[in-house]
DNA sequence: CTGTTAGCGCCTTCAT
DNA sequence: ATGAAGGCGCTAACAG
């Protein structure tokens, strides 16, 4: 069934139906109704390759994800609720949303050439965000608009969303020293995602404010996994001055450094105080609670919607390129106690 | 960039351009060597929309998800690496994959409508199959060529792949009455996803084997999640009759059920026996071990790209629709000890 | 308000 | 081995 196929049941042309179907003005009541009738019925639907090659434009926003990368590994229904809220606006907005898997045999930057060459999308949200980016180099050179979920450090004409890592590490540091801490470790991830170097740098000003110097013994670098956070347990309590307090820049290492704990009899809060990172269905599952920080998923999504339509705005000033911190809300835990023995 | 441009570039017709970006013989070496560099230099990859107008394929495949759904907020990363396996199998075979993700608002009937008619996928590999799948009937009605990743009653002529959850069921059953157990309640999907099912089939084949007859009460129906674990952990070691071994048909409600356990002061194996679906990273920090099942995912993974691809064959043998169940592994675990009092 | 028509980029058939 | 040209389905510009 195409346009014509629809046109020529209904004995007009096909000029009157696109124009019916697309909600252009100028068209009768009457025959808007009949168009709109007879392609329910007969189940048309436009062929997206056509209009997409009349249109220059597809209206499909393209969310790119790695597969192999470890930020989606990450376990939990993060991507799903962002996904599932993000979708919701733009279908409301009339948008597709399209996943876009780049496999871990790919190489991401000729991934987002054939991507940005074949037009299949008419904007970008880019997930796993490093601190230094060749895909952002990559599509600052193309047209195609984007958006980032993280900062980068690598310059270009696109908006991002960022949770606000550097202010939960500080906060994070904050409300162990107010408990009396002040050996304090911190789990960071071993490669170069965007948001270990900001999680370090709100531990330092935390460290600073607090008048505590560094230590970098006790900035650990683990796989973002269960299994790094069984390491990250391991060596913690293993270590020869024992910190007292553990901070976590992802919710997955928490449960791999409660089973190392676990193991090793020892328990968080009681022990070694622990603060994991965002809230989430399995941290209900660990024991103590970890203090954690809550984030409304649901809110993020369709932030990450809103923003990545506003880059197609022919508006100036809702298409300005920009960038957004989106805070957390610190929950105190029982993983987080005085240390036994204040300093 | 586009075709014609790039033919000007060479002086010479897009005609023989594009017989050479495609493969096609009667192409001069030396000119298809000339266009493949040319290509490569200016950045040249095909126009999607065009190509699918004119050839009436997209040489994409379409992996449905339902984000609001609880198949796919089943935590871990089964997915990601399921559909990293596939998207490498497509590669090679120069498909591309993209994922279809239909949130939670919208109706997935009507969503396969769109995508259907818009014509931007040449076959669907469809997931969280319901036992009466309205989505296979409707897929059946069009002629797009698609798979499903676990059975369905629903007719239709497709091909799909499931995991053996009757097999898994039924040896659970036999490992639990090798140890003595007699009382064993199994904890299943209060969902119609087609799953429940075979595995209900699988524990109710075991217990005939075995000669149990069967406790209608020991069948007990919660929400495919961490939280539906725990309340059946709770139920269970609260009946009156306490069963002496539990199963699950999901790995995500392993973790709700230790929870429940745990803070009832009852440990998997010594006073309830648990026997657990899929092995995962998870499994690896839930106290004692659990027994489960391994599963090769990179393998399913690429059979998913094998059989969808299959779809499409011109041959009549290979094109041919096709099931296939897999097999899983089982995994010796602490979780599974015999009962206290052998009946 | 409606009909006609050009052309988006590509591939393929036909002619050379 | 190459060039020329038609047409996939659609929308927008123009003519009526």
């Amino acid at each position: 069934m195409n346009i014509r196929r629809l046109a020529d049941h209904l004995n007009i042309s096909i000029g009157t139906v696109s124009r019916a179907l697309n909600n252009r003005p100028g068209v009768h009541p009457e025959t808007l109704e009949k168009v709109l009738k007879a392609a329910t019925e007969l189940g048309y639907v436009a062929n997206q390759s056509g209009r997409s090659l009349r249109r220059g434009a597809t209206n499909t926003i393209g969310f790119v994800i790695e597969t192999g990368h470890p930020a989606h590994q990450a376990g939990d229904q993060f991507f799903y609720v962002v996904l599932d809220a993000m979708n919701l606006y733009l279908a409301e907005q009339r948008y597709d949303l399209v996943i876009l898997p780049c496999h871990s045999a790919d190489d991401p930057v000729e991934f987002l050439s054939r991507v940005i060459a074949r037009g299949i999308v008419d904007a970008l949200v880019m997930t796993a965000t490093r601190r230094v980016d060749h895909r952002i180099a990559q599509l600052a050179k193309s047209k195609l608009p984007f958006m980032t979920l993280g900062r980068s450090e690598t310059p270009g004409n696109y908006s991002w969303i960022d949770l606000d890592f550097e202010g939960v590490a500080r906060r994070s540091v904050q409300e162990a020293v107010k408990l009396g801490h002040r050996r304090i470790a911190v789990g960071l991830p071993d490669n170069d995602v965007a948001l270990g170097y900001h999680y370090k740098a709100g531990y330092l000003k935390g460290l600073a404010e607090a008048g505590i110097p560094v230590d970098e013994s006790l900035l650990i670098r683990v796989p973002t996994s269960e299994l790094g956070g069984f390491s990250l347990g391991k060596q913690v309590a293993g270590m020869a001055g024992q910190p007292t307090a553990l901070l976590l820049c992802s919710e997955v290492t928490a449960a791999g450094v409660y089973a190392a704990f676990a193991e090793m009899g020892i328990e968080a809060g009681r022990d070694i105080s622990v603060v994991a990172f965002r809230e989430n269905p399995l941290m209900r599952f660990l024991n103590p609670a970890p203090a954690c920080f809550r984030l409304d998923l649901d809110a993020l999504g369709t932030r990450l919607g809103e923003t990545v339509l506003d880059l197609l705005s022919p508006d100036e000033e809702i298409g300005r390129r920009r960038g957004e911190i989106v805070p957390l809300t610190f929950v105190q835990g029982k993983s987080l106690q005085p240390p036994r023995n204040p300093a």
